[in-house]
DNA sequence: AGCACGCCGACT
DNA sequence: GTCGGCGTGCTC
C-alpha cells in the first residue's frame, strides 16, 4: 500500500492537500506531481510525507497521484524553508514562491554541449587595488562571525577590473571546495558574462539564462543540484541555485532594478542573498560603478567594506562629458549634437543616441525653462491631469490648479513639453537623410522575436553596418563596441520627471554608466548629455562623475523626506477594471489600516492615492503606501491589514502587495 | 488561482 | 418563462 503526501500548489491560498501515492510512482519530497485538484489536473510540490491522514479529512476524500513528474528531487527542506520566509516576508503563498524558485520544465533536455573547456589561468597580473580588493575578500577576517555576513563592494568604472577581481575571488572559493554564485542583471550582460566565466570555469560553470528553454534551466539545475557546477551565473532568480556549501554570491551591477522581481513574489535577488549567505555562512560581493543609495549608506556606514577601483586598466581614460542646454532648439537634436554625429560619420564612426523611456505622463513642466511643479511633500513631480484640470502628486495624493505663467520665467506657455521615439527618430532621418539609423524598443522588437531582433542589430551595428543606433537602456550593451565615438542622450531631464523618489538616483546612474562604458575603449569618445536644466545638481554631478557629491545630496535628501533608505516601505496596489470597486477597494483598505497607523510610532501612511500609472490595460490603478524606520512595525501591520481586507473582499479589485518597491509606478 | 454552484435581472 | 451575470466557497 501506498503512503500519504502533503502537496502545495502555485496558487495563493497556504493551504497544503493531501494525496495518497502508489509505491511504483516513487513519491517523494521535493519532487513535483500531476495532481486532480478540485476539477481539474494540477501541479503540485511535495512537501511532506505523512504516515496518517490529517485531522477531519475521511478516507474517502483522498486522491491519488495522477503523475510524480520528477525522477529526482529538485527541492529539499532547505528551500521549503526559504519559500516559508519568502512567503512570510513578502506576503504570497509557500508554493507561489517555491515556484519562483525552482524551474518549471518538464522533462531534461541535453545542455548545448560543454563547448570550449578551461582556458586554464590567465595569469595576468592584477593591480595593487586589485590585489587589495581580493585579499579583502578572500581574507581571514572575512570569514566573520557566525550572525554578520561579510560585505563587500568593489565600487569602479567599467574597465578598472572588477570582473577580474571577481574571477579570483570565484577561484578562491572553489579551491576551498566551495560554491559561487554569480548574480547578473537581466538580458544585458547575461551572454557575454556567462561566456566568460565558461571560459574560465568550463564544465564548472552552470548558466539559468532566462532565455532559455524550461528543460534547459531543469537540466542545468540538476547538474547543480548533483553537486557538478559549483559555479553558477544567471540573473536574479539564479539566487536560489540549489549549489552545495556556498561560499560566496556575487551580485554585479548592483544597482540594476531587475534584481527586483516585477511579480508575485515581488522578492529582491540582494534580500534572498543576504538571507542564504547568513543561514550557509557565505560572503557576499557586490560591484557597481554607480551603487544603489541602500548600498552606499551600508558603505557610508562601514557594515558593507567598499573597495575602489579607481583606475583604467585599458589605458582608456573617461569620455569628454558634455552637457548641451535644449532650451532654445526647435526639435530635439541640438546644434552641437548635430555636429558631433556629423563629424562622427565623417570620421567613418558610430553614433548611440540614448532616451529615457518616454514620458508616459504628462509632468507639469515649463517648455521654456524646464521649471517644474513638484509635490512639497513628497518631492516628486505632480502629474498633470487633464480631464480633472489639476496638477496631482501621485503619493500622497495633494492636488493643485496649475499655474498659468511660469513662476521662473514668466513665460506664458507654461504646460507640456517631451519627445516621443517616433518623434526622435524622424528628425535623424530628416537631418541625415545618408546615414542608415537603426531604432530598437520594445515596441519596434516585441516579445518572441525581440531578442532575435535586438542581437541582429547589434550584429550589424557591430559589423559597422549601421552609422546611428537609437534606443533606451537596451542599447547600452552598444556601447562596448569599438567603433562607437558618441553617445548622445537626447534628453537627459525625463528620468528626472518621473513621480518616484528614486528618480534622481535612475537618472545620475544612467548618466555615469554610459559615460563609463563609452570611454572604454578609445581615449577620443564623446558623450553629450542635452537637457532643459543645465544647472539641475543631478545633471551637473553626473556629468562631472561626483558620485560623491551626488549621494550625499541625495541622502540628505531623502532623509528629511524619510523616504528609503531611512525609511521601509510596504506597498499596497489596487487594480480593478472597474473604476469605482478599484476606489472603494482602496478607501476600504485604508480604513482598515488607519487606526493601526495612528497607533504605532515612527509609522506612517501615503495616499490612497492614484498609481502614478493610473490605468494599465484598462486596469484602474490605486495605491497606499506603509512607511517606516522599522520593517518589522509596518510588516506586523501589514499582515493584520491583509488578513482583515481578505474577508469580505471585492473579488475583482485585486491587492498586490509589494515589500521594499523598487519602482513606484 | 480556477471552477462550479446558486441566486436575481432583461431577453431569444 | 430561460440565459447569464457575479458573489461565495471549495479544492485532499
Amino acid at each position: 500500500m501506498g503512503s500519504f503526501y502533503d502537496l502545495i500548489f502555485d496558487i495563493p491560498s497556504e493551504h497544503s492537500f493531501s494525496y495518497q501515492a502508489d509505491d511504483k510512482d516513487e513519491a517523494a519530497v521535493g519532487k513535483r506531481a500531476m495532481v486532480p485538484f478540485g476539477r481539474r489536473d494540477c501541479l503540485g510540490y511535495i512537501v511532506a510525507k505523512r504516515d496518517s491522514l490529517p485531522d477531519g479529512i475521511k478516507k474517502e476524500a483522498i486522491k491519488k497521484i495522477r503523475r510524480v513528474v520528477d525522477c529526482e528531487p529538485l527541492f529539499d527542506s532547505r528551500d521549503i524553508e526559504i519559500a516559508k520566509w519568502m512567503a512570510d516576508f513578502y506576503f504570497c503563498s509557500t508554493g507561489q514562491a517555491l515556484s519562483a524558485m525552482i524551474p518549471s520544465g518538464r522533462r531534461m533536455v541535453h545542455p548545448a554541449l560543454p563547448d570550449n573547456e578551461t582556458e586554464g589561468d590567465v595569469s595576468l597580473s592584477i593591480s595593487d587595488e586589485q590585489a587589495h580588493a581580493l585579499r579583502e575578500i578572500t581574507g581571514d577576517a572575512a570569514s566573520g562571525s557566525k550572525n554578520t555576513v561579510p560585505m563587500f563592494y568593489l565600487y569602479g568604472v567599467t574597465g578598472s577590473g572588477k570582473t577580474e577581481v571577481f574571477l579570483r575571488a570565484m577561484q578562491f572559493m572553489l579551491n576551498e571546495g566551495k560554491s559561487v554564485i554569480y548574480l547578473v542583471p537581466e538580458i544585458s550582460l547575461t551572454h557575454q558574462t556567462a561566456k566568460m566565466i565558461q571560459n574560465r570555469f568550463g564544465s564548472l560553470a552552470a548558466t539559468l539564462h532566462s532565455g532559455m528553454s524550461p528543460s534547459a534551466r531543469l537540466a542545468q539545475w540538476m547538474k547543480i543540484k548533483k553537486g557538478d557546477a559549483p559555479v553558477v551565473v544567471g540573473p536574479r532568480s539564479a539566487v536560489f541555485a540549489p549549489v552545495k556549501n556556498l561560499g560566496l554570491v556575487i551580485i554585479d551591477e548592483e544597482h540594476d532594478g531587475s534584481y527586483k522581481s516585477g511579480n508575485t513574489p515581488r522578492y529582491h535577488a540582494r534580500q534572498i542573498a543576504l538571507r542564504r549567505c547568513t543561514q550557509e555562512g557565505a560572503r557576499l560581493v557586490m560591484g557597481s560603478a554607480t551603487p544603489s543609495a541602500e548600498a552606499w549608506k551600508l558603505m557610508t556606514e562601514g557594515s558593507i567594506k567598499r573597495l575602489d577601483l579607481t583606475r583604467r586598466l585599458s589605458g582608456g581614460g573617461m569620455p569628454e562629458i558634455k552637457t548641451v542646454s535644449l532650451e532654445k532648439t526647435e526639435g530635439c537634436l541640438t546644434k552641437e549634437l548635430k555636429d558631433e554625429i556629423r563629424i562622427t560619420a565623417q570620421m567613418g564612426r558610430q553614433t548611440i543616441l540614448f532616451m529615457n523611456r518616454r514620458g508616459f505622463a504628462h509632468f507639469y513642466k515649463c517648455p521654456g525653462c524646464g521649471w517644474e511643479l513638484v509635490c512639497r511633500r513628497c518631492s516628486v513631480s505632480l502629474t498633470w491631469h487633464k480631464g480633472r484640470g489639476k496638477c496631482m502628486c501621485h503619493y500622497c495624493g495633494y492636488s493643485q490648479a496649475p499655474p498659468s505663467v511660469c513662476p521662473e520665467c514668466g513665460c506664458i506657455e507654461a504646460g507640456y513639453r517631451g519627445f516621443g521615439t517616433e518623434m526622435i527618430e524622424e528628425e535623424v532621418k530628416r537631418f541625415f537623410p545618408d546615414l542608415r539609423l537603426r531604432r530598437v524598443d520594445t515596441d519596434t522588437a516585441s516579445k518572441k522575436d525581440s531578442s532575435n531582433n535586438l542581437e541582429e542589430t547589434l550584429s550589424l551595428f557591430k559589423k559597422g553596418l549601421i552609422d546611428i543606433l537609437l534606443g533606451t537602456q537596451m542599447v547600452a550593451k552598444g556601447l562596448n563596441f569599438p567603433g562607437v565615438r558618441l553617445v548622445g542622450i537626447v534628453f537627459a531631464d525625463t528620468g528626472l520627471h518621473l513621480p518616484d523618489f528614486r528618480a534622481a538616483e535612475r537618472t545620475f546612474s544612467l548618466i555615469v554608466q554610459v559615460a563609463g562604458r563609452a570611454g572604454r575603449y578609445f581615449p577620443d569618445s564623446k558623450v553629450i548629455v542635452q537637457t532643459l536644466r543645465m544647472d539641475d545638481p543631478v545633471i551637473t554631478r553626473s556629468c562631472a562623475l561626483d558620485v560623491n557629491g551626488f549621494f550625499n545630496a541625495e541622502l540628505r535628501q531623502r532623509k528629511t523626506l524619510g523616504f528609503p533608505p531611512f525609511t521601509r516601505l510596504i506597498r499596497f496596489t489596487i487594480r480593478a477594471k472597474d473604476e469605482k470597486r478599484a476606489d472603494a477597494a482602496i478607501e476600504r483598505l485604508e480604513s482598515i489600516a488607519r487606526p493601526f497607523i495612528l497607533e504605532t510610532a515612527n509609522t506612517d501612511m501615503l495616499g490612497p492615492a492614484e498609481c502614478p500609472i493610473g490605468t494599465i490595460n484598462d486596469n484602474k490603478r490605486r495605491h497606499i503606501i506603509l512607511r517606516s524606520s522599522s520593517m518589522s512595525a509596518i510588516h506586523k501591520i501589514a499582515r493584520e491589514v491583509i488578513a482583515r481586507y481578505e474577508k469580505g473582499r471585492d473579488i475583482k479589485a485585486y491587492l498586490e502587495i509589494d515589500v521594499d518597491p523598487v519602482s513606484m509606478l
